[in-house]
DNA sequence: ACAGTATTTCAACGAGCGTTGAATGTTAGT
DNA sequence: ACTAACATTCAACGCTCGTTGAAATACTGT
């Protein structure tokens, strides 16, 4: 019984290690050596618990992906539930989108940072960007375009979509904690300060989410 | 005498290559090998050229970084020429720094698109992008942020430096063209439709610096 | 205690990597 | 025409890559 547990528990190394390598320096950037290395294992035991590199790949990206958007979904549900009669703000929608990533950060750091960092890299790759966040957000965001859509009864779909792509890139370049930041501000502001990023985000994003409904076409 | 312009028109092509496979695949996703077959030239060439594999990709980015910057300052030296009293609004300032990305694409596409989905990558990344734009864009973005400040007076400075940080985000993702949105719009929009971008980002984001600078702490 | 299976190690493969030095062809100045 | 500098090609180096098959070890159920 300890077997199949211990099994469990040499993936999960592989996958952190695997996590933490692509996440700073890239799926191509790691080699599989680097990865069991960190894992403290031999080079082949990826090959009995993974197909390949790639799928070990696509396994990291897997493991949280679930809980992720579940906690997401919850999150609107929760804000909807709050609002039996009239729409939720555009604030609250968004908050909703970015609370739980916040949320993660706060608890258990360590093990939702990589995941974070691999993201926001795959999300501005070309190569990766369009079909792989496709695959693994599209069911979630489309439900959260269909709330904004509800909250911005005006907005056209053009402004909706163009409004939640800059979401997502100010989203995801935030969540990559480049340190970029920390330079650029001289130390004003720090990557990993996520009180900060949480005050001003659905701010920020909710203001351009209006202006684009209600300006004139 | 066509010696020396012979050996730039090679150095070009190399450069243009390796632009554009570092765009698509990453630094690491890419061989010299690729890079020189790319460019129609023995791989040894590359060496002759440049230092090493990382002096090309510098030189990538070295190529145009100085164009892209003098555009932007200019953009923005004009917009300031037509408030000498008062000063220009966001809006006016945002469209400075995001307008010229945008006529490079529309006048020379081919040439500058590579380029700019090179520079979202190194933004997203852990690895490259703290160091790099900060080595290639501080001066510029700190010019811009001074201008914002005075058009803001009111916004404190961990403000307006994290609504940089989601506009950079924002801006580099949809340069990206990654195709996302193209999926995500099933149509609607198009990554590739500038003049879409061109009305939307700056009001998007104008409305966001506003948000954050008129709130309440 | 034993058989059988699940997990881990060892050793190696062919291929491609970044890089280099020497040989070759090409052009410019005299 | 001759030469010296430049530009390009050829062949190879040591190394690391992803991946695999067979051997060894550890554990489970009987």
């Amino acid at each position: 019984m300890q077997k199949t547990a211990q099994k469990q528990q040499t993936r999960d190394r592989i996958l952190d290690a695997a996590e933490e390598l692509f996440a700073q320096r890239g799926y191509e950037g790691v080699s599989v050596r680097q990865i069991m290395s960190q894992a403290g294992a031999d080079v082949s035991l990826a090959y009995y618990h993974f197909k390949s590199k790639r799928d070990l790949f696509d396994q990291v990206m897997l493991r949280r992906v679930e809980t992720l958007n579940d906690l997401r979904l919850a999150a609107l549900e929760a804000v909807e539930r709050r609002h039996p009669d009239d729409a939720p703000t555009v604030e609250e929608i968004i908050a909703a989108f970015t609370h739980p990533l916040l949320d993660l950060l706060a608890n258990e750091h360590e093990e939702w940072k990589y995941y974070f960092q691999l993201i926001a890299q795959i999300n501005a790759s070309p190569e990766w960007g369009g079909e792989l966040m496709t695959r693994y957000f599209d069911p979630l965001v489309k439900r959260f375009i269909e709330a904004l859509r509800t909250a911005l009864p005006e907005c056209s779909e053009e402004d909706l979509f163009w409004s939640y792509h800059f979401l997502s890139g100010a989203l995801t370049l935030t969540f990559a904690e480049t340190g970029r930041i920390d330079n650029l501000s001289g130390g004003v502001c720090k990557s990993s300060d996520m009180r900060s990023i949480n005050e001003r985000m659905p701010e920020f994003l909710a203001a351009g989410f209006r202006a684009l409904a209600e300006r004139q076409p």
